[in-house]
DNA sequence: TGTACATCAGTGAACGCGCGTTCACTGATGTAC
DNA sequence: TGTACATCAGTGAACGCGCGTTCACTGATGTAC
């Protein structure tokens, strides 16, 4: 072989982080492979060797970033008042400036829903672990857990896309406050 | 005149209920001038005449979108139960199944978050003049009044989109169902 | 009244550009004999 | 051991296409004199 033992899996691995991050930065209609390719280093042929197509590679990118996020969850489940810090985490100003290497649902959500069956199958897949993680870390009876999980889902997915949009900075960080504390109610209600 | 008085505000206003749909259905940056016109009944160059760019057209679409619903919101307000009725609509199947004519936040706002400061302001303006609508309708003393209504509404955009998402529709119908319970109990609460 | 000119919404071709995708080719390495 | 061939990640030019924007032009009407 020309490159050494894994290489192709190295590269693929790199194209792959490149596209998440420009992805979530500038939504999946504004990017363009041949960006992506020379941000990864590499020239525009190259991307087939890795990828059937673009829409392949939203999938790739849909799958790695919430299974990276579900791993990042399920490791907050030992700590305790792990999901309280995970609330206010995913409803930080850090997390709000910071769309690139944040979750990829309040980035790409809305295009998801836009794309074929095949990746929003996939998206789909991926959030209901998520959901499902979540509702094991909150109280109540097993259908008050899984209400609640979807209801604070929704609410920090929709909230963090208000904060990044609105304009003013103080109408923001109110976003992210109200938000933060309506969710925490939500997760210690019985 | 060629054209009867009035006429050219005619054409403005469906050329922008033209893009308005297509916006919303899908995406702002996935949608052509060209394909706009043609749907308008018009050619390509007849864009400028109306406005000075995508960027004028997409905030004067922002605006009008948003206006329509805060007027739809104000007429709500006399009824009874208006802010429940809200609610239900909001997270109903109808308003996931017809993007094209529903809410501007929830089709467009994470795109509108990588949008020019001007944009940004024109959406937040008038984002806001509804957050405070919301607020009026609601249950508690002025300070919870806001706050929850700004956690209704990021949860109502939020689980909307999540619900147009999936691909499975039980989980679909879950969403909206879970998210209508808990924003009716925030609406409510004391 | 008749003629010359101004107005202006809309036409349609063209601009340069970037898109996703294809493909003949390169060249370093591994394998076969 | 030396030679011929296979493998394959990556190159870079090209494909047809649609993008946002520009602009010379059209032609029906209004206005001036």
């Amino acid at each position: 072989m020309r490159y050494e033992k894994g290489h192709k899996d190295t590269t693929r691995a790199h194209i792959l982080d490149v596209a998440s991050g420009q992805f979530r930065e500038r939504g999946v209609a504004a990017v363009g492979l041949a960006g992506i390719m020379e941000a990864a280093g590499l020239t525009n042929g190259a991307f087939y060797t890795h990828f059937d197509s673009k829409e392949d590679l939203v999938r790739a990118v849909l799958v790695d970033a919430l299974t990276r996020r579900e791993q990042r969850h399920r490791a907050n489940i030992e700590s305790e008042s792990g999901f309280a810090d995970t609330i206010r985490d995913y409803l930080s100003a850090r997390h709000r400036d910071g769309a690139g290497t944040g979750c990829p649902t309040a980035a790409l959500v809305a295009e998801v829903a836009r794309h074929p069956k095949k990746t929003r199958e996939a998206f789909t897949d991926k959030m209901s672990e998520i959901i499902a993680l979540m509702a094991a870390q909150i109280a109540g009876t097993p259908a008050d857990r899984r209400r609640n999980a979807i209801a604070i889902y929704g609410m920090m997915v929709g909230a963090l896309q208000l904060a990044r949009a609105v304009s003013d900075r103080q109408l923001s960080e109110e976003i992210l406050a109200s938000a933060t504390e309506a969710a925490l109610a939500l997760a210690s209600e019985r």
